[in-house]
DNA sequence: AGCTATTCATAAGT
DNA sequence: TACTTATGAATAGCT
């Protein structure tokens, strides 16, 4: 599509990488689109971007539904192929017990987000501010090393630029150069 | 495509229909795959036929990675669905629905906690930077909020048993003055 | 964000 | 289901 054939790798000009994308993906989410009604089809798509941003598409907009759904039936083939051994689990202790689980969690989840803390004693509170305070050094520094990274890649591409730009600029000069006394020979004087 | 204009709307003829999934849903999936490679995306694909059956893209054949991933960015915008249940349920549904549900926990509370932060992008980082500041805030303040009450609390008993202190000392001069009015009556004098 | 020259996808037919 | 083909769509490279 479009003018010449496109290589199935990936586009290493970050604008026209971008560009791309974006047209693409539109397209893409068109297409599915088109298949879910016109095939009365189920269709979830989730699409991220190289730098991590978010594009869904689902028939009738119920992605989470399509995706139990999806859960379920991998879980299915999971299961013919490897057949589960032990059948006779006892399903309601277990149940109990991840339940129990999820209760903990989920609390502790809230706790993190800083709800739910009418119940908490101050010397727990000080426990989870310590935790989140070391949390949150890890994160920026996981971030500044990121970026730190993105910098140096930067640099390394410039230099690499400024190299090939004084090389083209000698080039430059030889022709010239060969131009000019191809031009006026000496022989001409 | 092809000869004629589609209208999009569901194909009435069962044949026709299920031809054209079939032609459609190779051409999503090459689309899927070739902007998964192009634009260094990541891209998971789900489609249910009308009849039910199951076909799926992900890049890198890892379905998982990518919508657990999809969830950790949803479950910001929404909240976890309530854990709602029909009792006739199916139990390895619904324990698969639940280890998946704790597999989400705890990978949250890791990234709570500071730790697995290799696979996330910048823009994941920030979120749960902010969200994790935000969280911080909130506990400081309750932990102030606590503290400021205990002081209050403090002072009031203070007050409170000072008042009483005096109430006693009066009381004792009283006493005294009595003890004394009467080891010494007036008419002593 | 728009515009074309191209290539691609595919509806209908076999 | 597979192949062919006429034709509408998608889009790469530009501006």
């Amino acid at each position: 599509m479009g003018r010449g054939r496109v290589q199935l790798k990936r586009i290493e000009n970050k604008i026209n990488r971008q560009v791309t994308f974006s047209k693409r993906r539109a397209g893409l989410f068109k297409k599915a689109h088109e298949i879910s009604v016109l095939c009365d089809a189920e269709v979830a798509l989730v699409v991220f971007s190289h730098k991590g941003k978010l594009f869904e598409y689902s028939t009738d907009s119920c992605m989470e539904k399509i995706l139990e759904r999806y859960e379920r039936y991998s879980y299915a083939e999971r299961q013919l192929i490897a057949p589960e051994s032990d059948v006779n689990t006892n399903w309601s202790m277990e149940y109990n017990r991840l339940k129990a689980k999820i209760e903990l969690l989920e609390r502790n989840q809230r706790h993190y987000l800083g709800e739910d803390l009418q119940a908490m004693s101050p010397k727990e509170l000080q426990n989870l501010e310590q935790q989140l305070d070391t949390a949150l050094k890890h994160i920026r520094s996981r971030k500044n090393q990121l970026m730190y990274d993105s910098v140096n890649e930067l640099q390394r591409k410039e230099k690499a630029i400024q190299e090939q730009n004084s090389m083209l600029s000698k080039q430059v000069t030889f022709v010239l150069i060969y131009i000019w006394s191809t031009c006026f020979p000496l022989h001409y004087y």
